[in-house]
DNA sequence: ACAAAAGTGTTCGACATACACCCATGG
DNA sequence: CCATGGGTGTATGTCGAACACTTTTGT
């Protein structure tokens, strides 16, 4: 038995396993992509997504998590997969798959100190520069399935403060989106859910000042439990 | 700069990559899944998806369709990617992680020929037996993304013969979504479309007959290009 | 007082759903 | 002649899309 496992595995090859994180963002109204110089060669100095090889004993969730937390300090961030790039030669050094996962996170102030101390820089998701290997294509593919949860769950709230205000949310579907959307139509929508908490205080950014609500997951839990459709756009 | 990519590549993990194939076909109003008997340990005999190691010059997909073809003798399968899964102890043998790809294909005759000749098996969907290791987790996760993937794309068609009927077109789409559809109402909306072709000839199998249809995948694709929805349900 | 963003309801059209009967054929 | 599955049209409700004006307040 032992012998047949051997006989089974040993002749195969092995091989890299990468994770690699496309981190999206949100401020100023803009849809965000961290991404960072690369510091080995080759393509040392280009422009590369966060990544970090997959150790023999981590699971690859925890690798993406492991680098996400090296870099903006922060842990357990929303993470999900996108998809696994496999292709033979698609990095020039060894052979290496890549298992690409994107997060969303929150912009503040705390997180850019960590960030810029490696290398790091927030971009627009519509002014990316080139990436290194397929990096820009995972950057494409992350951000459809992006929009595409989006659609059924109330996703947008792990860009945002904890705080915020409707005209913010709909400002973060219009960049996740990419088009504009009615304010009345968005806010009825929105609302009709029954997931946001309205706070008694305002933010004061524009003249009038905007009401803060909080998301209610507790709520949340209970109607996806009841097979909830949480389309919005 | 050699010196620097053996540094970065030198100390880090190598493992096994492998895919596995969850094979759909559909017969007798059933969708079914391709699964077959487990040849090696550990878990000799038992219920297994098909799959195999990547090799380390192989694209991830190219394996998929070399599987595929060494047990149904077919090319250039439409095939998907599912999802990774990297659990560090996934696999008690030894570290591997999988990617897991789902397939369409056309169960005929010959097909099943070939099927049975590598102790393979079709069983409906809904009658599955244990499947080894994380495998029925696979199963349950690509039939997800079929129905998703249904929903905005006329990916039933892989799984149909050329020409097919209206009736069973209908069965195909109650067997993704497991529910019954109205027969008028499907057939509305799937003609509204335009991308099928009303052939001459019926199928005789029912004692009135049943119009013969063919996908037009030359209007279809003029469709997508121009930002086409094809929700189906 | 005016500029700038927040907030508020109604109408219209499109599309999904529900629903019942006749038709063609083989046995 | 009857059992079986194929084929057809209409009425209703729901939901998304379009749309304009008033409110608040900082400057």
């Amino acid at each position: 038995m032992s012998g047949d496992l051997k006989d089974f595995y040993a002749p195969q090859d092995k091989m890299y396993v990468a994770t690699d994180c496309i981190i999206f963002g949100f401020e100023d109204g803009q849809l965000k992509l961290l991404v960072f110089k690369r510091r080995v060669e080759p393509l040392k100095g280009e422009w590369s997504l966060i990544g970090s090889f997959v150790k023999i004993d981590e699971d690859v969730e925890a690798a993406a998590q492991r680098v996400l937390e090296e870099i903006t300090g922060l842990k357990n961030i929303f993470m999900e997969q996108s998809r696994s790039y496999g292709a033979a030669h698609r990095d020039p050094g060894y052979r290496c798959i890549s298992i690409a996962q994107y997060a969303l996170i929150r912009i503040n102030d705390y997180d850019k100190e960590l960030v810029e101390k490696h290398g790091a820089h927030w971009y627009e998701i519509d002014e990316l520069p080139n990436l290194v290997l397929d990096h820009n294509q995972m950057v494409e593919d992350a951000l459809d399935k992006l929009k595409q949860k989006a659609r059924y769950q109330p996703i947008g709230f792990e860009l945002l403060p904890e705080k915020f205000t409707i005209p913010q949310l709909q400002q973060l579907y219009e960049a996740i989106y990419q088009k504009e959307l009615d304010a009345r139509n968005f806010r009825k929508k929105v609302l009709s859910h029954n997931v946001l908490i309205k706070l008694e205080e305002k933010d004061k950014t524009s003249r009038r000042g905007a009401f803060l609500y909080k998301f209610d997951h507790r709520t949340y839990q209970k109607l996806l439990k009841s097979g909830y459709n949480f389309e919005m756009s």
